[in-house]
RNA sequence: GGCGGCAUAGCCAAACGGUAAGGCUAGGGUCUGCAAAACCCUCAUCCUCGGUUCGACUCCGAGUGCCGCCUCCA
């Protein structure tokens, strides 16, 4: 079974063939560094963080790029605001990106070209384009001509016809037509600038994403992905300043996250509704956000709001306990009694089948939210092998439980959830071996009082039916602040 | 106005023609020194109306309702 993919391109699911076999050539839209990125933006990171390790999963050889646009309107608009240097801005935020994206827990990409470190590729790119007709210069400006590409719209799906009659934006008049956009700005006084044929400027929103992706990944690579919001006109001019002069689409398969919604409005910078990912990683565990963002299929809305939260919480807990649950009673000593073997049996079936399902999930268009579900069934089927009355951990039964433990991380890794139990602290095992002694003698009050001072020291205490007592480290919690 | 998407139980959310995963919540029960935890059971015929099919949540058409893009945006 192949991977699938619903491209945006072609509006259908394919097979996901790449140009060289075994390897995955993926670039994603970054960050343009003005400010701390939001939950929303999150998302799209989050995504195509999981789109990575599934390739990765799947064996192929994955090049990411994920670019730093460094240089733009808005970082200068800030700047200028605050009577800062655009450059220092864009490099304070360029480092808070990498912080952030750190801490939610992102691979890091292979390459995170900036525009800045990469003027003579993006001039040689603009170049190309006039020297073939494509774009034209007006005053020291440069403009890419969307008429001069007759396949223009191909990525959002537009008609170009249409867009002239719905166009909202003020029209520069020199402009040869309306939609025409810059590839080359020239620079007003006091802006940041590069040397150019053109003069002094800095180059058009789009044309850097052509430029960095072609020169890490080639002509055309194997995955473009980004918001939905991106499609157009990002995504179009990307491709439209790229395929008229190669003749081909900048990439085969074009992936397009859905918004994240806060209160059933796309949260966004322009309408100020939005949480930025560095104060909510404040209050809960990365671990929930991350399962929380992958919770829904990548490409359908997702609302961000204290109940969905607080049910993840509730689901995270539970997986977190089960593994608290698993490495304590891996530790026991193997029991002689064999008479649970069958029932070993179909639970090692019932573990695979979950696994194979959560890959089936992820090769179908990145079901995250079905391979979640799968997730949870593994968890619930050690849960329920872990109840058994009385049972007795043969060592069968602790290799199924070990190995389907394998499993359950596996899958936590590809959601790009590690979880990380706490030690237990030598005075966490001592007080674990006063409260035993305690319930052996029947000192209740003792056993609860030392039951608290667990607690206090972040570990759950679990009774099993067979007298044993599990000391499970009591999972991160969002602090009371609400999202 | 143009283009696109979505509508599944109290909430969130899968299923890509064969008779509705999973999570949260809720109710009932069992177990337990207590508490916690755990375990068991219960809780939907899939927006409406047509059509195609032996058979549709899944395909087609119409309607209704949300949402997004068409301007910076992940």
């Amino acid at each position: 079974m192949p991977l699938m993919f619903l491209n945006t391109l072609s509006r259908r699911k394919e097979a996901f063939v790449p140009q060289v076999p075994g390897e995955a050539r993926v670039y994603a839209c970054g960050p343009t560094v003005y400010d701390y990125f939001h939950v929303g933006n999150a998302r799209a990171f989050v995504v195509f963080d999981t789109l990575r390790r599934v390739l990765s999963r799947r064996g192929f050889k994955v090049t990411f790029v994920q670019n730093i646009t460094d240089i733009d309107d808005k970082i200068i608009n800030r700047a200028n605001k605050e009577g800062r240097k655009a450059s220092d801005l864009a490099e304070e935020f360029t480092q808070a990106f990498r912080d952030d994206i750190a801490a939610l827990g992102n691979l890091p990409a292979d390459i995170t070209p900036r525009a800045t470190e990469h003027m003579p590729e993006i001039i040689a790119w603009v170049k190309k384009l006039i020297e073939t007709k494509h774009a034209y210069v007006l005053g020291g400006d440069v403009y890419f001509a969307v008429r001069s590409f007759a396949a223009y719209g191909k990525v959002s799906g537009k008609d170009i016809e249409e867009l002239e009659e719905g166009a909202r934006v003020e029209v520069d008049r020199r402009k040869k037509d309306p939609l025409d956009f810059a590839l080359w700005k020239a620079a007003k006084p006091g802006e940041p600038s590069w040397e150019s044929p053109w003069g002094l400027g800095r180059p058009g929103w789009h044309i850097e994403c052509s430029a960095m992706s072609m020169k890490y990944l080639g002509d055309c690579f194997d995955i473009h992905g980004g918001g939905e919001d991106l499609i157009f006109p990002h995504h179009e001019n990307e491709n439209a300043q790229s395929e008229a002069v190669t003749g081909k689409p900048l990439a085969r398969i074009w992936l397009h996250n859905g918004h994240l919604n806060i209160n059933g409005e796309k949260m966004s910078k322009s309408l100020g509704n939005f949480r930025i990912v560095r104060d909510i990683l404040g209050i809960m565990p990365r671990e929930v956000l991350r399962l929380f963002l992958l919770s829904a299929h990548y490409r359908s809305p997702l609302d961000f709001n204290p109940e969905n939260i607080e049910a993840m919480q509730k689901g995270f807990e539970e997986i977190w306990r089960t593994l608290g649950r698993l490495r304590e009673v891996l530790a026991f000593s193997p029991e002689a009694d064999t008479s649970f073997d069958p029932l070993v049996d179909a639970f090692q079936q019932g573990c695979l089948q979950s696994l194979t399902r959560f890959d089936l999930n992820l090769d179908e268009d990145m079901n995250t939210a079905g391979a979640l579900g799968e997730l949870y069934s593994l968890a619930n089927q050690i849960k329920k092998l872990l109840a058994q009355k009385g049972f007795k951990f043969s060592e069968r039964c602790r290799e199924a439980l070990s190995r389907a433990q394998g499993q359950l991380l596996e899958m936590l890794e590809v959601f790009g959830v590690a979880v990380e139990l706490p030690q237990k602290t030598q005075a966490v095992l001592d007080l674990a071996k006063k409260r035993q002694a305690a319930r052996q003698q029947k000192d209740w009050p003792a056993a609860d009082q030392l039951r608290l001072a667990l607690e206090a020291a972040g570990f759950w205490v679990e009774d099993m039916a067979s007298g044993a007592m599990l000391v499970i480290p009591a999972a991160l919690r969002i602090t009371k602040e609400t999202v």
